[in-house]
This record gives C-alpha cells, sequence and structure tokens, in this order.
DNA sequence: CGCCTGGTTGAGAATCATCAACATCTGTGG
DNA sequence: CCACAGATGTTGATGATTCTCAACCAGGCG
C-alpha cells in the first residue's frame, strides 16, 4: 500500500494504469522482456503493444475456446488461466503475476486452451500475435526472446507436473508458498510478506487438493510457527524450513 | 514387424535407419512438419537437420543440464523425457514417439531441463538450434510452425497435470493407452493393437502412480475384457469404454 | 542354469477426500 | 451504519484410494 502510493507520487508516469507508459519506461520491462533490445527495436514493440485494458476481478481476458488473437503481459494485479475437465469441473494452470506472460497456449490450435480471468483488478498489454510474428522475423533477438518465454512456460508446466505427481500436499502448499515469494523477489516486493490473490480453492485446484486440505495445512503451517495467516494476508516467519519442506528429500 | 519388413521391401529410402532419407521423402513428414513448405523451403530445412544418430536401448540423447543445442524429431523407436526430483527420483515427462519433437524445454536456460534416454533402438533428427532460428527468421511459415510445436507441447502439459490432479489411477491410465492408440493411428499404425515401449515402472512414473497401482488397474482391465495384456503387448478391446473411463465425467 | 531385473499379487497403513457442521468475511440493501 | 445473505473458509469425524512393505513369479542374459 505505502510502497504503491510512493510510486504514484514519484513516478507519475509508471503508475500500473497509466496508458501513457511504454515499454522503454515500464518499471517491469526487465521482466517481462529482459533482452538487449536496441531503442530502434523497444520502440517497435511498443508501436505494437496495446496497453489500457483495465480488468475488474473476476473479468475474463479470454475463454477458453476463443479465437487466438494475443499474448498479454500482466502489467499489475493477478490473473488466473484455468480450463474446464470433461464434467465441468475447473482445472487451474496458472497464476500469472506482473511481468509474466498469458495466453500462449493458444498459438497451436489458434483458439485459446485455457481462459484467463482477473483475481483481482489488474492491467494486462495486449500484444497482437501476428505483429509479433512479424516483429520476429524482422528483429532476430525477439524471435530468440519469445522462443525463450514458451520454453520457460514448458518448464514451469513441467515442475507443476512434478510437484503434483511426487509431492504431498504439504510440500506442494511449501512450494506454492515459496514460489510466489520467489515472484514477489523479482519485482522487488517483499519475500515475506504479502497477500494471496487467489482463493483457498484456487490454490487447492492448483495443486490438485480440496479446499478443506489446503486450509488444514495451512492452520498446521500457522501452528508450527512457520507463517502466519490472516485470511488472505500471509507472513513467512521461517523460509528455510518451508524451502526444506517443499524441496523435500532435497537436503542431504 | 511384418510390417516393417514390408517397409523394407517396398520402400527402400525410407527406412529409418536409411542415412538417405530427406525431410521430402520421410514419411513421418507431414507429422512432424505439417506445414505448407515450398520445395526450396524443404532443401533448406534439410540442409540443417542432422540424420544418423541411432541410439540403442538406454542411450542417452541429452541429459538434465548439458547445453543446449539441439532439438530432436524422432524418426523411430521411443524416447522418454524425465528429470530428477531434488533426492533424485526419476520424474518423467513425456514419451515421444515418431513425428514428435523433444527438446524444447532446453531453449529458456539454454541447457536441457529433462534428460532423454532412449526406450529401444531409435532415430532421430538432429536440428541445430540456431540454425533453426535462421530458417526461422528467413522463413515465416517456418517460424510459425515452430510457435506452433513449442504451443502444442504447453498444452500437452497441461493436460498431463489436470490427468494428474483431478484422475483416478484407472483414468489416468485409460488416458494414457488411449493417447497412444491416438498416436499410433496419427502414423497409420493400429489403434488398437500395439507394444508399449515403456516398462511399468515408467508408466507409474510418469502418471503419478506406483508400479503395483499400474500392475493392478492393467491387470483389472483384463479381467473386465477392456483390454489383452501379453507383457507389453497391449490389445484394446473395447476402445469405447475405455475412452469413457479416460473421460471420466465427460458422459452425461 | 541361475541370477537379476521387471512384473504381479496380497495385506496393512497412511494420506487425503468426503460429508457435515460451523465460523467468518463481503458486500448489499434497508 | 447496521443487518443479513451468500460465499468463503475452518475444523472434525469417517472412509476410500493408493502407497508401502513383502513375497513370489517370469523372462532375459551372462
Amino acid at each position: 500500500m505505502v510502497i504503491l502510493a510512493s510510486q504514484e507520487h514519484s513516478e507519475k508516469h509508471v503508475c500500473p494504469h497509466n496508458k501513457e507508459i511504454s515499454c522503454g519506461n515500464c518499471r517491469l520491462g526487465s521482466i517481462c522482456l529482459p533482452i538487449a533490445l536496441e531503442h530502434d527495436d523497444i520502440v517497435k514493440l511498443d508501436e505494437i503493444v496495446q496497453r489500457g485494458h483495465p480488468l475488474q476481478k473476476g473479468d475474463h481476458l479470454y475463454r477458453e475456446g476463443d479465437a487466438f488473437t494475443s499474448v498479454y503481459a500482466v502489467r499489475s494485479g493477478t490473473i488466473k488461466a484455468y480450463r474446464l475437465t470433461g464434467d465441468g469441473q475447473e482445472q487451474v494452470t496458472g497464476f500469472y503475476f506482473p511481468g509474466e506472460i498469458i495466453g500462449m497456449d493458444g498459438i497451436s490450435k489458434d483458439k485459446y486452451a485455457n481462459s484467463a480471468k482477473a483475481l483481482e483488478t489488474s492491467a494486462v498489454c495486449e500484444i497482437p500475435f501476428h505483429r509479433l510474428e512479424e516483429l520476429s522475423t524482422a528483429v532476430p533477438s525477439m524471435q530468440r526472446h519469445f522462443f525463450q518465454l514458451m520454453s520457460q512456460e514448458i518448464t514451469t508446466d513441467q515442475q507443476l507436473i512434478t510437484l503434483l505427481s511426487k509431492n504431498s500436499a504439504e510440500e506442494r502448499i511449501a512450494a506454492l508458498l515459496i514460489s510466489i515469494s520467489a515472484r514477489n523477489a523479482r519485482r522487488k516486493l517483499s519475500r515475506t510478506s504479502f497477500r494471496l490473490p487467489m482463493s483457498r480453492t484456487d490454490i487447492g485446484n492448483f495443486l490438485g487438493l480440496t479446499v478443506e486440505t489446503v486450509s488444514r495445512v495451512i492452520s498446521r503451517f500457522n501452528k508450527q510457527g512457520l507463517i502466519t495467516v490472516e485470511s488472505k494476508e500471509i507472513t513467512l516467519l521461517d523460509l528455510d524450513s518451508l524451502k526444506a519442506i517443499a524441496d523435500s528429500k532435497t537436503e542431504f
């Protein structure tokens, strides 16, 4: 809160909801596009990126099956990606924080394989894919970077596969907390204290657990003095222990 | 066996182990590269693809952590991708059949995130990535296609996530059998009768189950008359029921 | 021939899901 | 501003699916 307020004062043009932001001065720039682009290339990128698009909590960015047109960089807020199983159950496939790219699953079939929904008020940069393709052809470092982003998504998904396949409820939840913590750190936010933007149901859904189990494990972590919980506000008191639990057998 | 033998007679130059094969006459062509490439472009692709590379059962194509240089198209045989968890356990992340591409996980960090190991005698086409990048820059349809391949890998991984997160042991195994059946069909092989190239351990590892459960479920399917099993030879007797089990709640 | 890996089958244990009751939070309208 | 309703979260008791441990079997290779 304090952080946001101070930013609004000191960096008027970098407010996440300000349309006049550009890739060149975006404070997330080095996260979502950490490439050594020439000035001219950044200008080209700026030209194709469509900003604005403020989403209210619960708004959909796109839905599973919609025609694929764009990928999106999250600028502020949090986006949840999910798909529906045969019987209409939800499977959360990822949470996307500022600086992360969402929508790349749509490329292969020309329609989105997931739905994307704002968990809180959020802003995104829309990047029309056909323009991105053109730019990638023209600017090899852009192509390379986009290949890398997609590859990253693959490895992230594979980590989740491993988590779901091998780890206990406690390990999964510890891993999620650590993951959020690390992603906060990347954005220069607190590594130990944050607000969970998603519901317990979403957490369970993402980690392949029921709400009840999520609730119980979080309570247990709380009692064990590993974390402090106040509804969605979380403080990680013992990062090392949590890491140990998350990586489980790593240690020895 | 019979199929292979007849192919060797009728199509000498299309034998999977024949180095003189080219992308233009590869009988998998339309699977691994289903693009409308111009003749000239196919020639260019041919120039960068390195064939040969016969792998014996157990041979590694690359190992987790190796410097990333190439992606590979499986030409014959089966490749298993896996990563090691903290404590050295294996997590199988995928099985790759002829016509499928493996290694794209290595792009993001310039080193492979998985190890790739031949489950039987296999042949692959090596595609040096920096050459592929150049070709992608020069030939937009090639770039597009490669984006699609990576996106495909993402959606495949997400399907596995859903499977691991929501489905019972029976559902997972039915889904795997159906998946293999479908991939066989794509290669014009039998949809109902095939040899499983992987061990029960690998199956369990892939599906997040123990060997024992895999064995029990397969036995049960056998007793129920859904399949016939003779060690690794599988015949799917009731494809529809299996599909129903795999999609589980889809039906109603 | 016998060892060793891989696979099958059984019995008991453990984790997590399910069912159910209750608490808390949110936001809406009086 | 309070009261209330619906959604969200917590906690408890019970049960099912799957894991673990263990014995045994089969087949391939030296």
